[in-house]
DNA sequence: AGCCGGATATATAACGTTGCAAAACCGGCC
DNA sequence: GGCCGGTTTTGCAACGTTATATATCCGGCT
């Protein structure tokens, strides 16, 4: 079986609690004795029982990261971000994915899936304000992306209203005149709503409309989303001259459609996507795109849950992560600079 | 705090144990006992300790899942399926990735990353058969992927030579006569051997020889692999009719080099890819892949670890999971059907 | 009425760890 | 030699749960 410290302290000829010292490094333990009990705990391969601990001391050293969907590289990406900045401070993810629907979202927040956590850090997609005021659960909550609370939580994103208007902004300024917004929630009003609004702030403040007509309500975020609101665009018979995205898979689905459609890119039709994903770098057009830094948002979200774990609850922060836009062919045409910065007011 | 067994006793006026019984359903209650413990639980909003439950039985409730690497999304659909077939147990999941370094693969394989778990599920890429040999830790492991190992633990993975082999059939079958393998793991032997040599046993069946000139090495899997390799070989001045690459990424990293050498993807060089990720369904030109059942693959290992969880140590077993050839534009040309089956001899 | 046996409820002892308080030790000082 | 103060080690209780064994209940049977 497991050996555990009785077994280790049989072994040395010594307490319980001095194994306990050794192993926690207690300060007031002999040389001698450190080495010694060292020596059993080395021998027999003791290794502590973190239920016990656990058990004794309240923390597991497991945070939680629920997302909406992991096939969406965006968050295998910052999956990946945040289990390496926890692993930093010793702490482990356990990885839970919502299909960003309601019912997961609320029992995710409600710790009914995983009630072994320290903390949480959720990416909420349907989740309603008051869905989360009425959360009994005590472990630290943080928010990530784009919905919006006005909830004592950290809430840890880029400015996605600013990061939307770079986007617009990009497109004007290479003379389009009519660009289309893809990815609207269907239904809920909420998701989107910032970089919609971004949208709509940009174009007016280039003196062009923002018409209702050019923007596509989806059901969900996929590639297959996207192409299909691209065709629901295009069978209306308009034409915009540029597409601006909710994110990377969906503008590479409306990619596929123009292209099935002859129409070219960007020479007819220019398109920005959203969260700069690998994939974007290596289609036939490569893909000019938003690019969150990632890897901040990993960190700082978990920084931001540990730092409320010792029941200290200080202020509630929303943190703004740094975004660029990355100029590619879509925008610029063949030839253009892969990983150029396209918009020097783009960062934040 | 926290409200306890014991709080949740004194409310109704009952036993300790008598709680416990209700809370876990045991056979003989009473309804009306049933019913006036679960009102006090109701009431007091209690939630089982797992922790100390995981201390009493020495079970988590949680399995380690190990991958590679969350980008490719491969990997990322593959834990969104182990999720999902842990949860149909009450299983959650703690991912990590390793980076398919070796260093990181051994302390996962040794349980130092993750303590609190009651198996593991592990996708090696550099872990030699003997860093597993001298596993002392005890808790269930089932390896994954394309490694063989001779050891006893399950494996779970399609049959990658027949795989292999009916990808280079298909091409064969449509007339290519040189066709290149990209993906060969550079430094190091074992991986991609298996469809390295389906690749060479299907090609000497078609009586076309086996050119070591055709098979590129890489250091990692990604796009930019892909890129890097399909560059190399063309420099050679090689120009072969058909591509066959170990992954998906990887063939559409080579198909957009050829893209901008103003190559034609089927016309002058086919390609096909392994895994069948989404992203090759909406390319300029769809790409033609092996795809494995990941929802079976996902189920297996679930079920093979939570098998060998109660001590029980039933004969370790190597299961292959079922794969198709799914034929698009990349290799049949433009009006390809999407997701036909192209291979009747590709199922196992 | 007394007894029996199954169904129901309870008491108690673990599981392995750490915090607390107390015990043992030790060198120096009166 | 006894005492003091600090350092080092120890014993015990507690964290919240479940397994085991035991007590209690109750209807039916002799």
């Amino acid at each position: 079986m497991r050996v555990s410290l009785k077994d280790v302290a049989a072994h040395a000829g010594v307490s319980i609690k001095t194994v306990s010292n050794v192993v926690n490094n207690y300060q007031h333990v002999t040389p001698a004795m450190r080495e010694r009990v060292q020596r059993s705990i080395d021998v027999l391969g003791y290794r502590p029982n973190l239920a016990a601990r656990h058990l004794r001391k309240g923390r597991t050293g497991i945070i939680a990261l629920a997302l909406p969907e992991l096939g969406n590289p965006y968050f295998a990406e910052l999956a990946a971000a945040v289990i390496d900045a926890a692993a930093e401070h010793d702490y482990i993810v356990l990885l839970d994915h919502t299909g960003g629907r309601r019912e997961q979202e609320l029992l995710v927040s409600q710790g009914f899936r995983a009630r072994v956590i320290d903390g949480l850090i959720l990416s909420p997609i349907e989740l309603e304000t008051d869905d989360l005021r009425d959360r009994a659960e005590n472990v630290p909550l943080v928010l990530l992306g784009e919905r919006e609370y006005d909830l004592p939580y950290d809430h840890i994103a880029i400015d996605n209203v600013a990061a939307a208007r770079a986007a617009v902004r990009h497109l004007t300024g290479l003379g389009r005149r009519e660009v289309a917004f893809i990815g609207a929630r269907r239904g809920r009003s909420e998701p989107a709503q910032l970089r919609v609004r971004g949208w709509r702030e940009e174009l007016s403040a280039a003196g062009l409309p923002a018409d209702d007509g050019l923007v596509a309500a989806t059901d969900g975020w996929g590639h297959a989303d996207g192409a299909a609101a691209m065709t629901r665009i295009l069978e209306t018979g308009r034409r915009p001259d540029a597409v601006f995205a909710y994110n990377d898979p969906m503008a590479i689905g409306a990619m596929r459609v123009l292209h099935e459609r002859g129409l070219r890119v960007p020479e007819d039709i220019a398109v920005v996507g959203f969260d700069d994903v690998v994939e974007g770098r290596f289609g036939a057009v490569t893909l000019t795109s938003v690019s969150p830094d990632k890897e901040a948002i990993g960190r700082l979200a978990v920084e931001s849950v540990l730092a409320r774990l010792g029941g200290q609850a200080p202020e509630p922060r929303r943190v703004r992560a740094d975004h660029r836009l990355v100029g590619r062919e879509s925008t610029l045409g063949r030839g253009a600079a892969d990983d150029g910065a396209a918009d020097d007011g783009a960062n934040v």
